[in-house]
DNA sequence: AGGTGCGATTTACGCACGTAAAAGTAATGC
DNA sequence: GCATTACTTTTACGTGCGTAAATCGCACCT
């Protein structure tokens, strides 16, 4: 009563903290269960009832409960989304247009990393169980995913693959680019404009490595060409693409190889060491189309238009991928037990011809 | 009691699942409260008992429920990140530290991506708030940002800022890179190799381009040289790096100007726009490092060591901020109500001489 | 004035678990 | 064999809120 502040200006200092809605009910006079029909829907209270809520809740600091209101709803308004990486452009791409889908769509979206790691896979799993998401994005590590635990959140939740696809995992949702018609579209490409590409492929650590390797060969047979793959058999498994494309030109360039062919890159981080590479021999890839080096890739990082010089590539559509995962997911959700109608949703990769082929 | 199968082997189908510790008591025959701390400490039950909790365990599909348990405990085990931009590797190298680091102290994180957004920020401080996180690890947009939500953070919660400190928050811990140190030193590296740079600047969206900036000018003027900046009106202050990089240093190039100086950018990404600015003029970075082009940037962004040429910067020590940044929150969550002693934790960058100057 | 109907309040219960206190049981020591 | 100790179980209450049912207050209408 002694605070001299408290006409109608605003207050100054901190406002008075609330912690439950219960003090909120007695400190602005309206019922407790009023409060909570306000918070989930105001049309349902009268108007001149919402004014002076409106009013208190101006005058004190009050932030919900998150666990206490999502436990007793059927729903938790929350979505759970694994990627396998972060460090990767590709991805944050990819997140970030589910992340918008899924706000827009009225979700919050909890987002977990595998880092390369079965076992954090698994425990992210674990989490979106045990904090009862309504439903999962899952894009998995590769062949060394732990599956099961995929089974399990499938089993037991709305769930969605993206990005890469398991062979083991049949009759699951899918969302992703459509491999076979994406690298057929530019091996076709460099077919027409020069001569046929070979194929330079990383370790097989992701199912979308294989299946752009197995496109690659279908189309150069369609073609009336013999298919050639370099590159399976890499030092380490892992994410640094860069310097992967870089050692494996490195070497063929050394001994005078494939310095006037045409190369398709399983993707764009590994055509990037190609490029540094072909620098390094001083080949400028894409500067005679027909009979000289040309170079290209597959996904359009966002960095392909600066590469030097700027990397032809196929680029998938991952707003559209990140949008329809989400979609999917949300129709899933709100379906709830309808029949299993499995439904693999593909994206066709667009040609981005730039200078390097 | 029709199921064959359940003998000593491995249950074939899925295992039943249960709901609630209630069930799971009755399941196994172990009372709720023995359970509940079982799964606190297994340690403080007996070991005959937690043998048959084990075994019980094994046989059925339980997941405790994350809600109900936090809502009891005084900590939750969660802490919020909060970044800019997830478009970036740097963020992405530094959200993986900072994943790995709160990971091994036992916390969980949930990251939000403010997406350039102040109102995301804003609705993802008050997630945090309402999911009572131990803590949050912030990096704020920039001078857009509405500080009145950091300040009811770290009102409310143990509360680190990281990578970008506004000038409107002092007295808030801080953790981030020391850019006069850092510009300086790669100010002073390019001055004692060849001639003094100009400074490539970009947009003021962020703290640390002001400060490197200031930095670089303080640094010039200590070594006696004029400073000289471009760049600072730029079409649109986007996230869009690489492009402001290449139109500043296109319009140079095409005027004939700057062709033979040093152009220290004020981060890797604008750098790389202006190697391809560079390399569109027939012009060889760092080549003749003394009276030739030179190009170095800020950051140590991970395609450095393979963009054309290879890319001289500084490197932030993104490992030891993420480590530095959770490792403070902790000690601040432990700690609760000690005497607020405001920390800040700069370290420095450390000089990447490559192929570019 | 009395009846009608809508919105608000009161009351009460439930969610899944933490936690403390009391009471029970088993293992250990002498 | 009995007391001591250690662990368990039982019982009961608390967390912050959703939610349903019953009760209440108010403006409106005849």
């Amino acid at each position: 009563m002694d605070d001299t502040e408290n006409g109608a200006g605003k207050p100054r200092g901190p406002k008075p903290k609330i912690a439950t809605m219960e003090e909120l009910s007695s400190a602005i006079g309206v019922s407790r269960p009023t409060l909570s029909r306000y918070f989930q829907d105001p049309s349902s209270v009268r108007s001149s009832t919402v004014a002076r809520i409106r009013e208190g809740l101006d005058r004190v600091e009050y932030v919900p409960n998150f666990f206490a209101t999502r436990m007793n709803r059927k729903s938790t308004g929350m979505i759970g989304v694994i990627i396998p990486y972060l460090n990767d452009l590709f991805f944050t791409r990819l997140l970030e247009s589910i992340e918008i889908a899924a706000m827009e769509a009225g979700f919050t979206v909890i987002t977990q990393c595998s880092h390369s790691d079965p076992a954090i896979e698994a425990r992210a799993a674990e989490t979106f169980m045990s904090m009862s998401v309504d439903g999962a994005l899952v894009a998995p590590l590769g062949n060394q995913s732990d599956f099961e635990i995929h089974e399990r959140l499938n089993a037991r939740l709305p769930f969605v693959l993206f990005d890469s696809r398991p062979s083991t995992m049949p009759g699951v949702d899918f969302v992703g680019t459509d491999h076979t018609q994406s690298t057929g579209n530019i091996v076709e490409y460099l077919c027409r404009v020069g001569d046929p590409p070979v194929f330079l492929a990383m370790p097989r650590v992701n199912f979308n490595a294989v299946e752009r390797e197995v496109a690659y060969v279908a189309k150069m047979e369609e073609l009336g060409h013999d298919p050639l793959i370099v590159g399976t058999e890499a030092v380490r498994p892992d994410w640094h693409f860069e310097p992967h494309g870089f050692a494996i030109l490195d070497h063929f360039f050394s001994r005078g190889q494939f310095a006037d062919r045409s190369i398709l890159c399983v993707n764009d981080r590994v055509a990037i060491g190609a490029l540094q590479a072909a620098a390094t021999h001083g080949l400028d890839p894409g500067r005679a189309r027909r009979g000289g080096l040309r170079i290209a890739g597959h996904d359009d990082y966002p960095l392909c238009p600066h590469t030097i010089p700027a990397l032809t590539t196929v680029a998938q559509d991952v707003e559209a991928i990140g949008r329809a995962a989400v979609a999917r997911l949300v129709k899933k959700i709100r379906a709830e037990n309808k029949p299993d109608d499995q439904l693999v949703t593909l994206f066709d990769g667009v040609l981005k011809v730039r200078e390097s082929a």
